[in-house]
DNA sequence: GCTCTGACTATTC
DNA sequence: CGAATAGCCAGAG
């Protein structure tokens, strides 16, 4: 499986743009992608699982304002840490972010 | 160069 | 709102 590494350009990008979302801002991962030229949402989501460890991945989110799958709870914890608007949901999490306030471009 | 997988997205039921 | 389906992309084997 796609074990990740910092080889690619994509990977790169990815590392790049999130990790310069700042605290209480978050970026969808379409929009992460779209950044550096590329919809490849999906993409943006593995790389985050394999550098997560070392990056603010709560900051950026599915559409919708979702947290990432599995990790809703910690996403959470981190939010409410930051003071990153969220707003209550029935969704599976039972809360979603608030992309109206909390959505964030680069400039 | 083809196949498989995944922290995704949009559409439809 | 929730589940299922199909289409996306990048990278490893």
């Amino acid at each position: 499986m796609a074990v990740f590494d910092t080889s690619g350009d994509y990977t790169q990008a990815v590392l790049e743009v999130v990790a310069d979302i700042p605290p209480g801002r978050v970026m969808t991962y379409g929009d992460v992608a779209w950044t550096f030229g590329r919809p490849g949402a999906r993409a943006v989501g593995m790389v985050m699982r394999f550098h997560g460890s070392e990056l603010p991945w709560w900051r950026v989110i599915r559409a919708g304002g979702h947290p990432p799958t599995g990790h809703e709870d910690a996403a959470r914890a981190h939010y409410e840490e930051e003071g990153t608007p969220l707003l209550p949901a029935t969704t599976p999490a039972g809360y979603r972010i608030d992309l109206a306030k909390a959505g964030w471009s680069p400039s």
